[in-house]
DNA sequence: ATGAAAGAGTGATGTCGATCACACAGCCGT
DNA sequence: ACGGCTGTGTGATCGACATCACTCTTTCAT
């Protein structure tokens, strides 16, 4: 049994999200054969959660279908969401190459699919294929520049009005218009916004209310159009 | 002509200050002998920048002697440091890997050695010798976790005292008694300190002054005596 | 269709820390 | 010893945001 796509990444690069530039794709015939003998798919429902904070590591998630956040707690209960992965994504890497717990919690934020590599089979199959290892690390700098963009983020910029364009200006990369407008789907609640540029969901309400005044963005439904990048960019580096 | 001591890690890892776990220590005797030929060495002055954020990555650092801070600015001349490296630490490598411009600034706060390595040389050598590979992704996945745990820092500690308890506590972790005190050696200005917890220099005044007064701690001169890490710990999960 | 739960808007209030503005201490070269 | 640094201590002020306390809207299960 198969489901329609996507449940084997493996096989059809040409469905994948990230084609080319996935950590798994394109290897030998022989490296991607052994992949497939190591690793296991499941669906996940909404809400479920792939690995929590502090367990230890027992594998690492390459994310098919669907959307996770990453997310990460103080023990009074602040949360903040480091980071939303959706399909190509590899989870839980820098735990299993570090052998430390998992940093962070992954849940899902829509049903999907991910295939399982446990630790040692993984660690293993970096062994027999170098080629492999060379690209995780690849993979493990770009996660360090992500880590290294939130610290940026977190500490120099002061505002959550500056956080939150950039959040914004950070969603409207790919379908920015020729004219500087773009268009974004929302699935995060304000309560979420929240925890990425890490203030109250009050606050967050009233940035919407202050931006839509400003004309920087209209709200049509549950997408999200930026009138003008430019406009967003000005307030970021003020 | 050879400097005292650690002029040429390479050679002598007992004198390095982290030994086995240091990146280069302890390989083979060809991928030594490699990185010797194509390493080179000079000292520098106090205030000595190795690298520019934004330039373009020429090669890695290996810190030998002295201590470097790392930094990053914004445009209006903020500035955080995101991190303290003393002998043994490889500075640039997630540049150098991911082909991207030096994230940051590094600069001598005192005088000191480093080996420099260029880029082509040092993925050159990768290649060659795919051991180093592995230990080089070990190395990312470490940046990584340091990174994290700023972002954790910064994203969820609130207030600045409780970022300066935890600045204390990371700094007295290998010099703490029984008893719970510990002595640390400072060298840094209230206005780089305020540049590591992200708060101004008048507050962290007034936080020397606010310890000093609830007797978490005491200055003799230039080190500071911590009078008990548990008092502090209560701080930082308040 | 209806009630409950989750999400969103908005006012009132209080507080913490940035900012400004000084005074003062220690260090260094001449 | 003298100014010129750089670093430090401290008061006064002010504004932005968290917090609290609601109401209103949307969603969804039964």
């Amino acid at each position: 049994m198969r489901a329609p796509y996507g449940l084997n990444i493996l096989d059809n690069c040409a469905t994948c999200p990230m084609r080319g530039q996935h950590l798994f794709c394109n290897l030998s015939a022989q490296a991607s054969q052994r992949l497939n003998e190591i690793k296991s798919t499941a669906v996940y429902p909404k809400g479920a959660m792939l690995f929590i904070e502090g367990q230890q590591a027992r594998g690492v998630f390459v994310l098919c279908v669907g959307k996770a956040k990453l997310s990460t707690s103080s023990r009074e209960g602040k949360t903040i969401i480091t980071k939303l992965s959706d399909g190509g994504d590899v989870l839980g890497l820098n735990a299993v190459i570090s052998n430390r717990p998992y940093e962070v919690t992954a849940e899902m934020m829509e049903p999907g699919q991910a295939n399982f590599i446990p630790r040692d089979s993984f660690l293993q199959f970096l062994k027999e294929f170098p080629e492999v290892a060379v690209r995780v690390a690849q993979q493990l700098s770009r996660n360090y520049y992500t880590a290294y963009e939130e610290i940026r983020t977190l500490g120099l910029a002061v505002s959550p009005s500056e956080k939150f364009a950039k959040l914004l200006l950070s969603w409207s990369t790919k379908t920015t218009q020729d004219d500087g407008s773009a268009q974004v789907k929302m699935a995060l609640t304000h309560e979420e916004i929240a925890e990425i540029i890490g203030t109250t969901r009050e606050t967050v309400s009233r940035l919407f209310s202050e931006f839509k005044r400003k004309q920087l963005m209209v709200v049509k439904g549950a997408t999200l159009v930026i009138r003008s990048r430019p406009a967003l960019e000005r307030i970021v580096q003020l």
